[in-house]
DNA sequence: AGATAAATCGAGCATATGCTCTATTTATCT
DNA sequence: AGATAAATAGAGCATATGCTCGATTTATCT
């Protein structure tokens, strides 16, 4: 398997990269707190980690619908008054949620294949990355993946845009290793879907997974094997 | 591609199984709805069509918690009393689909490969006859997956059960076909949950192959070239 | 046709839920 | 410390929601 890319283990990665959780909430604070009559940015940050962690927990259950305004506010700590200073609905706190996490991701995951010029040194790259930050942010891509259907048309337009961005990278990939005779002809749209089912099966089935004890790197590894036997296999 | 299994194609399974749409509605009956008012078969089976097809479009959309008993009376045309003479409350009528569901495609998966002796074959024919089922069943395999975590903890766990076995039936055949020197040796049970990953894209992401004229067909011979690729690949 | 059984209807009940608004507490500044 | 701004609490309001029940319609039988 010529594994030749240096590749990065998940605990590297984490203290390599330039994101920090706050910069999570802070995001969410410049992009849709602003305008409320929350004026203090620590108080803000402190809080909406609160919010959106105690989100993430009773959805993994209940699902956003299932998830009542009173649910929240015992599991964050705050009062049903303190919410309503944060969000001025309950589904502009889903829009909030996804729209953050979309953004965030979206720059980590172009900063981290810039670098990088050989295609399948990209794709190997760019598919460890991608479950090296879903681990990290597990609770949001999870609650992202179920959730999606419950936005409103814009916001989920962007959802699914999103999806097939991440597709298009390893399509784009895919054909111009083919230009440069590295990867066998096949179809790189269909190959693209797998390997992001693939991807995706990690963050939603995480329990599955950390029963098993099977690791990111592990995991990551295995798809690169799955790729490399599919693609490089001689003719 | 060593691919001698006299394959079939969709239409053709559609013509062979056993199943008929109505057995799904007629087991429900006779299992949830028989203790209810309602005493003729005809009439329940009629109904009960209805307010499931309601139920899984009404949940696209919305998700089980979003759904309203009011939504589901508008939707499937019958009123809120005739709703509740066939169930006794709206969870019992989330078991029941979770319920009926998992014990039919129970059936039909091991009756399809119940002939098959080859073990890679057998592989084969289990992935490609669980393509066809969840194409033929696909609102149902939707929507099973989506409110899994909306179900009590006993069916709950039958839900995960159900899983696992998917897996273990992919797992076996690999060991078998290890065994008998057919594949290679690799990580099996983590090859299983790659494989079950992507027959689930199947009907998770529905509307993006039908988008893209994807057939069952195409998707089978696909997902069959990535395991043969991985496990035929000479040393 | 008349009588009985089966199925359906939908207004109404009790509670749950999203959200508001003022009183109160907490932090910040001079 | 006193005054002001910022943040929080939680009871209360209007509506939504799960479910019931007697009245009504439809099917079946003699």
């Amino acid at each position: 398997m010529s594994n030749d890319d240096k590749s990065t283990d998940y605990q590297s990665y984490l203290k390599e990269t330039s994101f920090r959780k706050e910069d999570f909430y802070r995001q969410a604070f410049i992009e849709d707190c602003k305008s409320t009559r929350i004026k203090k940015e620590k108080v803000a940050i402190k809080n909406l980690e609160k919010i959106f962690e105690a989100t993430f927990r009773i959805c993994t259950r209940k699902g956003f619908q299932g998830m009542t305004m009173r649910d929240l506010s015992m599991e964050s700590g705050l009062s049903m008054g303190a919410l309503y200073s944060y969000f001025a609905t309950k589904e502009e706190l889903l829009n909030t949620l996804e729209r953050v996490g979309n953004y965030q991701i979206g720059i980590l995951l172009n900063e981290s294949v810039a670098k990088v010029k050989d295609p399948l040194d990209k794709l190997r790259v760019y598919i460890r990355t991608h479950l090296y930050i879903s681990e990290m942010l597990q609770p949001w891509f999870f609650f992202s993946y179920m959730e999606a259907k419950n936005l409103a048309r814009r916001e989920r337009e962007k959802y699914i845009q999103a999806e097939l961005n991440t597709e298009k990278a390893i399509v784009d990939a895919l054909n111009e290793g083919e230009k440069k005779g590295l990867v066998r002809n096949r179809d790189h749209q269909l190959a693209a879907s797998v390997i992001k089912a693939m991807i995706q099966d990690w963050y939603l089935k995480r329990g599955k997974y950390a029963k098993r004890g099977t690791t990111v790197e592990e995991y990551a590894a295995n798809i690169i094997e799955w790729i490399e036997s599919y693609y490089l296999q001689t003719v």
